[in-house]
DNA sequence: TTACCTGCAAAGTCTTTGCACTCTT
DNA sequence: AAGAGTGCAAAGACTTTGCAGGTAA
């Protein structure tokens, strides 16, 4: 259960924080295999889940296209262009309160909540005129 | 490009109401299929992706899991139960003034956003005691 | 008639899994 | 040793697409 260091998990790991900006499963195992060109794209997912789940990493699923991985664990928002699908921090603080009023509306027990906001970045925005 | 009439157009846009509770397209195949068993997955697919975009229907995506389909097209925000995977409608106002605050700030065009809380539903929470 | 729509099957995208082998501990 | 981790290939879940024929307008 616990995790064994391996030289293929430090790689994935490195990558997540090497690559920043919400990298992607094959965008992670491209990078790694650079270095370490046996990797397979299995174990590259086996690791992301892996440090997801002790909270190294963290998961964002996008509402289109693959999962990203995002280097900072704290919790935050997102905004994905909708012309090059990448993936970008909000600057905006995580709204506790909202989970408040959901679960006395609702009979739910909430654990998280997630935004993603939609549009088209600065880059994208200005190349098309 | 205009929708043009066909049985089975009608069948989905029926079923995604009938259905209410933001079906899946598989749901739909199956409901459509019991009264028009000949129909195949692509139709329903194609169908429903034709729907969202002439706004007749709403695509949810969600970050588990396959897709599903509103029949409300006013914007709201959803929950998912992370346990039976149901999604149910939040009673929340849309808050259009994240986007303002969003587009200040980073240099994005905002198109939309949405919000998807996670947790566990009543009915769910309360079979496991 | 036209070109959109359908059904079928195949392919596509992204991710997980079975298996035998290899490592870390 | 023991069993978690690995690489490979295959499968899995979900969705889209090519094609030939059907059909609404």
């Amino acid at each position: 259960m616990l995790q064994r260091q391996t030289i293929q998990g430090t790689l994935v790991l490195e990558a997540v924080r090497a690559l920043r900006c919400h990298a992607t499963a094959d965008e992670i195992y491209t990078e790694v295999a650079k270095t370490h060109p046996n990797i397979s794209r299995a174990t590259v997912y086996r690791n992301l889940n892996h440090l997801a789940e002790l909270g190294e990493i963290r998961k964002i699923e996008t509402p289109a296209g693959p999962d990203r991985f995002d280097h900072l664990t704290d919790r935050h928002y997102h905004i994905q262009c909708t012309v090059c699908g990448r993936v970008f921090d909000v600057d905006m603080d995580y709204m506790e309160e909202l989970e408040r009023k959901i679960r006395d509306r609702h009979g739910f027990q909430i654990t998280g909540h997630r935004i993603m906001f939609q549009g088209v970045c600065p880059q994208c925005g200005a190349s098309k005129g």
